[in-house]
DNA sequence: CGACTGGTTGACGAGGGTCAAGGACCGTGG
DNA sequence: CCACGGTCCTTGACCCTCGTCAACCAGTCG
């Protein structure tokens, strides 16, 4: 069940992943302590799809996209996590997507007690369930986008949500590239790029570099999400 | 906890609502009673986006959709309910969808307490929290199809869905017209109906009328649904 | 019988995918 | 210092899947 570490390209992360933070990713029972501070490096997976769930994390520092794939390979991303987010809780120890690190990444893990295990305290079950209904809601406004929303529309709506959560006002530095763009909103790169010279064209946003964008005119990139 | 009950009734009569039925639909406080039964015509609206959240509904009989609208009429819908299916919670006391009745509908209401509120049953909470788990695990695998899956493929895993769900093994009466399951499959109708006939043709399914689906071949029919 | 809703099928075109080439921007090493 | 390789991004040409528009058919109800 558990897959094959497959940490490739440590090397690329401008933060390294420890000896020890390694030891935590796989064999976390090594810690008796309730909560377990991790490291994770660009690129590196937090938990793969049909792994077993044995720990609930909260993001400290970075950004997490949660994932799954067709057989060929196909990939569809179901959610960009931030900073406070929490992530990888399943109703039945088997996670049902994977989570990777978009960027170095600081989270703490919590052991899981099988959910509807009697002795998780009732404010963490409460809790849970803000968060969850929160996720569903979030995914239930994606599914509107994917389902119905065009090429442009999608990218204007990403964007829109980005400068959201990020809290920034106008200017956005985005952490993943137009590959993880284009599989959040079930497009190819090739049209996430060609939908970005669009707004840039128009001069509704600027980009200063491909991942720095400033947004010139909400009210018009509002209009273009529908 | 989630008790199965038996497939929709698909009876296409018009049942009327009745005078009763519509005061309960939008005074239900009108009812002392902690659980309120309620009849709801086909097409007839349960809730609204936007409208308050006062009561949660658990799906008695019949089949229900919920879907989100784009101002300019789009459609997505989320998922389609059976019976013994919960809907209309939400955090914070608004629908962020609506709920209609595909066929008519008997559900049981329950006066919804401002779900974070300290009095409600920890029980209570905990299978709010598996349902809501559930919920979002579909939403995500929903995601993947809306963003990944060619049409073909999509009719291939929403047969197979109802097949599951309705509990029959081969032989299905579809509750929804055309145009739902395009809505709720990010397509058009006249693309659904073209991928009905491919499946025909392929001698994968049969149709005895357009709602009366037969699988003849399952293992080809998962094989197509990717 | 006619009106209405729902479903099928065909012709056509557009939006976005595919394939390919090339540019920008790194960090590394000669 | 520049060359090099790698990753990421952009842009163009072409084409295919699916949406649009329209006609027609099947049931059902009044």
């Amino acid at each position: 069940m558990l897959t094959p570490t497959p940490l490739a390209d440590i090397s690329h992360g401008p933060e390294k992943l420890t000896p020890q933070a390694f030891a935590d990713r796989r064999q976390p029972d090594a810690f008796q302590a309730p909560s377990v501070p991790m490291n994770f490096a660009r690129n590196a997976e937090i938990f793969a799809e049909g792994e077993s769930a044995g720990y609930v994390y909260k993001l400290v520092s970075g950004v997490v996209r949660s994932s799954k794939l067709l057989s060929d390979g196909r990939r569809q991303i179901s959610a960009f996590h931030l900073p406070g987010d929490m992530f990888g809780f399943e109703i039945d120890d088997i996670h049902h997507a994977s989570a990777e690190a978009v960027v170095p990444v600081k989270v703490v893990a919590y052991k899981w007690p099988s959910l509807m295990n009697a002795d998780v305290s009732s404010g963490f079950v409460r809790e849970l369930l803000g968060r969850t209904m929160i996720g569903l809601r979030q995914t239930q406004d994606h599914l509107l986008l994917l389902g119905r929303k065009n090429a442009l529309e999608r990218l204007a709506a990403f964007l829109l949500e980005m400068v959201r959560r990020s809290g920034s006002d106008h200017t956005l530095l985005l952490a993943m590239p137009r590959h993880d763009i284009a599989d959040y909103l079930g497009l190819t790169l090739e049209t996430v790029s060609r939908m970005f010279a669009e707004l840039k064209d128009a001069g509704i946003i600027e980009l200063e570099s491909a991942r720095r964008v400033s947004i010139r005119d909400v009210v018009k990139l509002k209009a273009m999400a529908a």
